[in-house]
DNA sequence: CGGTAACCTGGGAT
DNA sequence: AATCCCAGGTTAC
């Protein structure tokens, strides 16, 4: 049996201050505890103010530590923060039900309020949407049931490809140094619960960062490729986030090609992308998840193959077959289920139902 | 055009 | 301990 971890003592860190440990999910308050005696109420008292959603519109956990962005942190399970535009903002649920929001710093509160709602997607509804895959889809409507409030965001189209770009064959924890650095070079605009939280940087700011110095904050070959993007958007006539922007207005296919024309950028990020930002509603990102979803329940004559950039699109056209024009958001929620974490959750939920319905269980056997 | 081998990196399995 | 394999893929032969 394998030693246990190492107590939670810091790890003995060979030479210089190497940076501090990888972020996971929490960020307990080991930091450095203001001195309370100090602070009276002078210190700012973060107001919540309410959205009046209810959860099956907007569930936190089911919407921010799902790969849609990695900018925003889990302070605590039901809070999460993180920056949009200048603004540093705050979701929470109270009562694990209603959502609210807060400003941390001080910038203009109408100008956050629109722009989170904005951000949120709210225009859309969920429930509305839900209950049409869920008509089209049984086993759509069955996860549903446990996994409400999964819901697309609508993030700002420069950010989401840097990030994109950056996970490419890579994995969660490496992808989210990789954003941190990169938000890094961007201007300060605060800290929660002892993280600090940047701007995302300008392209004019990303320019300024040579490849060797993406290599060495541990990019890998992906260096090369934000190097070749922000190249790529800066020779654009009328401006790199200009042109990004406007590809919100063309049709999915011509978005996706314009996007894969920027180097780092396959179909997989492309429509990434497409969805996460780009009001894309029917774009359906193909990774080894969705993958294996497709080829169990969509179309299973292709299981056992292997995912080739030919089937990609093949696997997008299915969603979208079946689950219409905002096949995408469909396919969020399939693949949130495939997630390990959300898998142990339905797993102990059906348990506990199991027993009444044995059913059939048979069918995938395989190998 | 479709199929394959490198590609940075780090953790876990063999 | 040395390798292999994989992780929300893309690029270049």
């Amino acid at each position: 049996m394998k030693r246990h971890r190492p107590l939670p003592s810091p790890a003995p860190s060979s030479t210089t201050g190497t940076p501090k440990p990888t972020i996971t999910h929490y960020y307990s308050s080991k930091k450095p505890k203001t001195p309370l005696l100090l602070l009276p109420d002078l210190k700012q008292t973060p107001k919540w103010i309410p959205l009046n959603l209810p959860k099956s519109e907007l569930y936190l956990p089911l919407t921010f530590p799902t790969g849609q962005t990695f900018r925003w942190k889990q302070i605590t399970p039901f809070q999460f923060t993180g920056v949009i535009g200048p603004h540093l903002i705050s979701l929470k649920h109270s009562n694990q039900t209603h959502v609210s929001y807060c400003l941390h710093n001080n910038t203009s509160q109408s100008d956050a309020r629109s722009k989170l709602l904005d951000f949120l997607n709210m225009a859309i509804s969920l429930t509305d949407l839900w209950s049409d895959f869920s008509a089209a889809d049984p086993r759509f409507a069955e996860l549903a049931g446990c996994l409400s409030g999964a819901r697309v965001l609508r993030q700002d189209p420069l950010e989401c490809l840097i990030q994109f770009i950056c996970s490419s064959n890579n994995n969660i924890k490496r992808i989210t140094q990789m954003v941190d650095f990169v938000s890094s070079l961007g201007n300060y605009v605060g800290e929660v619960e002892g993280v600090a939280f940047y701007e995302f940087p300008t392209l004019e700011r990303l320019a300024e960062v040579s490849e060797e110095e993406h290599r060495k904050a541990g990019f890998g070959y992906r260096a090369k490729y934000i190097r070749g993007t922000v190249e790529e958007l800066q020779s654009k006539p009328g401006g790199g986030v200009e042109w990004l922007m406007s590809l919100r207005k063309l049709d999915l296919e011509s978005a996706v090609e314009a996007l894969t024309s920027l180097p780092g950028v396959g179909p997989k990020v492309a429509a990434c992308i497409a969805l996460f930002s780009l009001d894309q509603h029917h774009a359906v990102p193909v990774d080894t998840h969705v993958w294996k979803i497709a080829t169990r329940y969509l179309i299973p004559e292709l299981a056992g193959k292997k995912l080739t950039p030919k089937l990609c699109s093949h696997v997008a056209d299915a969603f979208v077959e079946r689950y219409g024009k905002y096949a995408g958001w469909a396919q969020t929620l399939l693949f949130i289920a495939e997630l390990p974490s959300q898998k142990a959750l339905l797993q102990s939920l059906n348990e506990t139902v199991k027993d009444v319905k044995p059913e059939k269980i048979k069918e995938e056997e395989g190998s």
